[in-house]
DNA sequence: ATTGACTCTATACCATAGTATAAGGTCTAT
DNA sequence: ATAGACCTTATACTATGGTATAGAGTCAAT
């Protein structure tokens, strides 16, 4: 059945682009661990590891924290049937990424008129409209 | 003409709900400076700069830098005329928006997804939905 | 069986974004 | 003129998210 390859932490790290150092981290942080240890102590990975730490680090970007990571990526397999505290979670960062575009839309718009504003050299010897920026 | 009042260091602490030491560091940091010092070394600010910290604060959640943001900061008020530096600086700075926002829609989604499927019970032992957050 | 690439743990170091503290000077109201 | 709140600099400490290094063991190919 499970052909699964098993990945060493070099190959993960290679596919993630990451560094060896990054997956070790990750694992002390509960992030991201390895499936098995072999008797060598060696970390072994499968395949859907690289997607998680891709995933890992488009949350990042996104601003969230490691620790709000391990908590989204907690959401995944919930254990059997309780839905319920996986459903909260799950709604209380909906609301946090709402927010998060909403000011970033607001910062979009600040940024595009500040764009046309001055393409279009409506001022006649300063640019100085991001005053606005600090209603965002 | 200008009765703008200064305010003490405390003051613009107080009202952008930052501490002192914070407005310090950045002013080290070069993103918020005082107008002036009186000859006792204490800072005044103008009312502006409370606007001016709560911009970062904002800009900051939405996950630019300190760095990015002096940068953003130093939009304002373009020497004379010349805008084209500060188009192609607000240019670089929407792309980067944008980016932010496609991201955050697509984790938006994910999130409806595994939210509905989980309240519509469609799994019937467990919601295992956020697999696809990897592509996220 | 040995070489070279890889892995292990442990520890130290780095940048960013602050916060805390010490030792002292200033301001304002009484 | 003095108390108390506030300000100054300088330095040290904190947390987060890593990166770098040392010293040792493992794996795979020759």
């Amino acid at each position: 059945m499970s052909d699964a390859k098993n990945l060493t932490i070099g190959q993960v790290a290679k596919r993630a682009s990451v560094n060896v150092q990054t997956l070790r981290y990750y694992e002390r942080r509960n992030l991201v661990l390895p499936k098995v240890r072999k008797d060598s102590g060696y970390r072994l990975y499968d395949e859907q590891t690289v997607r998680t730490v891709q995933f890992v680090k488009h949350a990042q970007e996104m601003g969230f924290t490691l620790e709000e990571i391990r908590s989204l990526l907690s959401l995944r397999v919930p254990s059997h049937g309780r839905c319920n505290r996986v459903l909260s979670r799950a709604k209380e960062k909906l609301s946090d990424v709402k927010d998060r575009i909403k000011k970033l839309k607001r910062m979009e718009s600040t940024l595009k008129k500040l764009i046309s504003d001055c393409e279009n050299k409506i001022t006649t010897d300063s640019c100085p409209i991001i005053e606005s920026m600090e209603d965002v």
